[in-house]
DNA sequence: CTCTTATTGCAATTCAGTCTTAATAGGAAT
DNA sequence: ATTCCTATTAAGACTGAATTGCAATAAGAG
């Protein structure tokens, strides 16, 4: 009983090989939690048992993004944070400056707001990245 | 007749040496018309006749982000975005991802929104960095 | 099973940004 | 003006995320 999932349809859909790295890419990075780095979605990989290279988990992104399996969430200093897309709801951030806590939110205010600045300027609007920075309410106590 | 600009006020506020390097720095980064990378300013302050040394401009970034002279705007790929602060007032970005023109916007509705939102968490908010990405006009006709 | 070629792992490379260090120069004290 | 302390500089080595070249491997069509 092979599982038909999302990924290996749009790997036939795009004529690209099903590999044992590829599958078990897709089942650790859904496995997933939360944001990650690469570097730490490496790592959790080869706890699994997945023995999966650095440089193929860089190779195959693209490929999860398109295929709508992991999302670029966003940046702390030079590393980009992903997290699992299927089924999750677009959504922004919050990070405290001091813990580096994440707090995720959705604003149909803000977001219908943008849709009128693309259209003033004539954009066709792709995607936004929307970060707030604070300190959290723990942070200030301290 | 010393110019005591308000990079010298800064500086001496702080009991930091007024360098050449700096004084010439702070005419540079003024001299700015728009956006700008530290490379491209490293270069246009060589072609100016101010032999500044790519480090020294990495280690005063600081000085002047806190100063007020220049603003971290946003970031292209890898680089961080600059442009002057003086005088000019906050704004968000319209970026289109084909030939990377940038319009700059405000929104104040968006502004409180924000403000509600950092509310809403217990963050006292810091900053905010805003995108949007799309495809402008121009490029949306080819 | 055979053969083509996409995919992999490894090592080397890029690139923005940081750190080390020896030499230089700001500027306070004399 | 001269001395002296130490902040600051330039050059080059280094870092860490991400990319690329290449030889070996394996997917999967025929
Ligand atoms: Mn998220
Ligand atoms: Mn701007
Ligand atoms: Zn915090
Ligand atoms: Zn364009």
């Amino acid at each position: 009983m092979t599982t038909t999932d999302a990924f290996e349809s749009y790997l036939a859909k795009s004529n690209l090989r099903v590999t044992k790295e590829r599958q078990q890419l897709y089942d650790g990075v859904r496995a997933q939690k939360g944001h990650f780095t690469v570097d730490t979605l490496v790592h959790r990989l080869k706890e699994s048992g997945y023995a999966i290279s650095r440089d193929t988990v860089y190779r195959n992104l693209p490929l999860l993004l398109e295929a709508g399996v992991v999302r670029q969430s966003f940046r702390a200093g030079r590393e980009t944070i992903y997290e699992v897309d299927e089924g999750k709801p677009h959504h922004d951030h919050l990070l405290c400056s001091q813990c580096g806590k994440v707090e995720e939110f959705v604003d149909p205010k803000i977001e219908a707001l943008q849709e009128d600045v693309a259209r003033q300027f004539e954009f066709e609007l792709q995607h936004h990245c929307h970060q707030l920075v604070g300190i959290c309410k723990k942070c200030r106590k301290s």
